[in-house]
DNA sequence: TGGCTTTTTGGCTATATTGCCAAATAGGGG
DNA sequence: CCCCTATTTGGCAATATAGCCAAAAAGCCA
């Protein structure tokens, strides 16, 4: 049931852990408004370079960015750009928590 | 730029961490057909049941899941099914993946 | 109550992740 | 070639995660 399945969602959780990490979601954000180079990026994160090409390089290994060089920069871009919508749906897990805990609140006051 | 969003892309991101784990992935889609108990999880995963019930455990910190307590079982069910539409971008990714891994054998090949 | 089932918790070890610094690499322009 | 900028790599310490076992908790039923 689940090992059969193993090896498919274990490539899925790559993709999705990759994904984990405020400064990686970040990047996901700002790369889905075009193409920026790592300085850029750093610039807006405020971490140390080193930091930010590293999260660079787990975004690339899960395939979730490109990077194109061009003279001594390095651009990043988004494969595939639909990774966006995704955030959709985190939002409305997001909503629901909130929903419930103002529920909870006027249960709690009442 | 990046650290007034902080706090908002941290509380995505624990949401979307809660679901880069096989395991994890295969019980939210285990959910998506409907509810289903700790045990029942736990012989389609084959792991300890305490390891699954931490896994449960994180899906629903994250709000991920909910949880309902009849008699000495306890059921979990998603909380927002749309989490399932989630998959499709992940499986894109995916995709580019395998066509760009074929594309670069076929130049090999030449 | 005692025994059975289901689930959670505590504790431990192994492994992975994060972030910084320092150093290496690479490209461009005098 | 040397210097400056941009990026990556190596290494390290702190923290987080995953999995197992053992034990506790909670519900049912006789």
């Amino acid at each position: 049931m689940y090992q059969t399945q193993k090896a498919h969602l274990a490539a899925r959780a790559r993709i999705i852990k990759a994904m984990g990490h405020p400064s990686r979601l970040f990047i996901i954000e700002e790369l889905g408004r075009g193409e920026r180079c790592v300085f850029d990026l750093t610039a807006m994160i405020g971490a140390d370079v080193s930091t930010v090409s590293k999260h660079l390089t787990v975004l690339k290994q899960a395939g979730i960015v490109l990077d194109d060089k061009r003279g001594n920069q390095v651009f990043y871009r988004l494969r595939v750009p639909c990774i966006l919508n995704f955030f959709g749906c985190v939002e409305s897990v997001m909503e629901a928590q909130r929903k419930e805990h103002l529920a909870l609140a006027e249960r709690v006051a009442r």
